[in-house]
DNA sequence: TTGAAAGCGTTACCAA
DNA sequence: TTGGTAACGCTTTCAA
């Protein structure tokens, strides 16, 4: 491996001279930058990161903090990575599990001056304690944080989950039901807020049993439709608003199973406007994820390089996509 | 920020010292050590990981190269992730949409000593090109190669598909049809190898009109059954074996919506038993995706530490998965 | 336009 | 057990 040291005692120029010719300097006339260049291309030559990263005190490295990766997630990640990527910048996994502990890693490594800069999915550890980070690096979140330290880039479900609701009772149906995630985080809170204020106002009869809690995935989502048709006397919903696609497509796939036409016999909603949605044809609220990330990277690019003109973070809104299910 | 040079002032001890008790070195008096510890404490110093990796040459960084992180990818991901990190290793992701040019980013950045090895999915660079990248460090591919450069850790999915066939053909289905991905991928032949040669093997009749190329995802699974249903006389499969689960579940639901009934009117059988197949009981082929990754983390292990006693590869293989849609 | 030398913050070798 | 000091490979300031 050469190095800067061998290109300069070859070339016969100094170190800085060499490294002015690397960084692009305009103080280096022609000539020399022709004899420095030819000097590389024949060692082979390459800058060692390393060294670069030491130097100047930055990685060009932000991790991305996060439990686990997941199909929710990966609209996200593609486009943190790439916008990131666009700029200069590598992005570097952390996964915790949920282990408090191993979450915390990503946060040392910002202290440790391993990456730049931080941003977080759904943490395990004390926000406090995560906020106290903030003083090693730029943090910025994608889930919504109570801390007024570490911005989100997060939207409010509510907006969302109202387009959905103002969507079924437009088409007809009154008979709502819920499938909602956990049941103490915002984004639940947010849509509760929504269903029990949307009822209010067009006087439909809330059905408390209809709110249904920890339904995340595909196979609960199937439960839930079997668990409805369980008893055959009760009244039961005309439409599912879901808390993700892959609940709805549960649902969806479990009802043709039972032999119940969709929308007819129940209309399902689903939530984020994944793939996956889109394939099966499912209605769904359109989260747009990839724009969220862009804006946490240039919320941290805005504060990583404080006199460079600031990127304004795109207005972002929450869209209902129609399709075979309503 | 403190740097090891302000502990060693303020303990009065060298620098030296002061590494050493950083790295556990058993040649540090325990009184020495304790007055050091409490100096680091009191200063809440941390070591800088870019001096480190300078220092000693290595970045404990893992780079992994692909074209874009989908469903599938999403366990071999997930697993090497953690892997790497049980060992000390961060991984940092490259994605390259398909383009050439930044799908060397990640091979340049080997090169230029910001990851210490490299994981390599589907690239699309000359394979001569990539190899010629092997003396700036160790890379494994998920991939099948063609090169001996690079070793892999892919399997012979024939041996899978034949799994799969055999599977059919006990439960008494005769009339197969393969919904293949890519034509040209080995994949693909190896699968239409194993078909071929069972064919053979029954004494069953080979249609070649049932054999679909580049079926790569849920909507594509749909429209093949769409076109299979198309014309009602003609005499149609019994069963579908899937490039992955995603088509399998296109075709299912599919089916169920056209109001075929899964497995008695067609029987389908999907690939890797991911979560969907899972989540919606669909027979498939077990790929062991995770291990494979953990074999690839090692690959790199053994030759990034040569001294270190080997880790053996697990040796793996497919397995049948049988669900409600055979 | 160029060069000398002092960083950047560690590790590791050789002495003591 | 400890210390001195030369790496590691680059950037950057100050002079010339």
């Amino acid at each position: 491996m050469s190095n800067l040291d061998q290109i300069a005692k070859l070339s016969g120029f100094s170190k800085a001279t060499v490294s002015r010719v690397l960084n692009q300097s305009p103080h280096v006339s022609q000539a020399t930058r022709d004899i420095i260049l030819k000097i590389m291309n024949e060692l082979d030559y390459v800058p060692n990161g390393n060294a670069i990263s030491l130097s100047k005190g930055q990685t060009l490295q932000i991790g991305m903090c996060t439990e686990g990766i997941n199909e929710v997630m990966l609209p996200f990640l593609n486009s943190f990575v790439e916008t990131a990527s666009q700029n200069g910048y590598q992005t570097i996994i952390y996964t915790s599990g949920g282990d408090a502990k191993k979450e915390l890693q990503a946060f040392e490594d910002l202290r440790r001056k391993r990456v730049d800069a931080l941003v977080i999915s759904t943490c395990v550890n004390d926000q406090a304690l995560l906020g106290s980070y903030r003083k090693y690096g730029p943090i910025v979140a994608w889930q919504r944080m109570e801390l007024p330290e570490i911005p989100s880039v997060a939207m409010n479900q509510y907006d969302g989950y109202m387009l959905g609701l103002e969507h079924v009772i437009g088409q007809g149906y009154t008979r709502i039901a819920n499938a909602f995630g956990r049941p103490s985080s915002m984004n639940t809170l947010s849509r509760f807020k929504a269903y029990q204020e949307i009822m209010k106002k067009y006087d439909l009869p809330v059905h408390p049993e209809w709110s249904f809690n920890g339904i995340y995935s595909i196979r609960e989502g199937e439960q839930l439709v079997r668990d409805l048709l369980k008893d055959d006397n009760e009244e039961r919903p005309d439409v599912i608003l879901c808390s993700n696609d892959l609940v709805a497509a549960g649902i969806v796939s479990e009802a043709r199973k039972q032999l119940l036409k969709v929308p007819e016999d129940l209309a399902v909603v689903g939530f984020d406007n994944t793939e996956l949605a889109h394939s099966l044809g499912i209605t769904s609220i359109d989260n747009p994820i990839a724009a969220q990330a862009k804006n946490a990277f240039h919320l941290l690019m805005n504060s990583l390089n404080p006199s460079e003109v600031k990127v304004h973070q795109e207005k972002l809104q929450f869209c209902l996509v129609k399709r075979a299910t309503t």
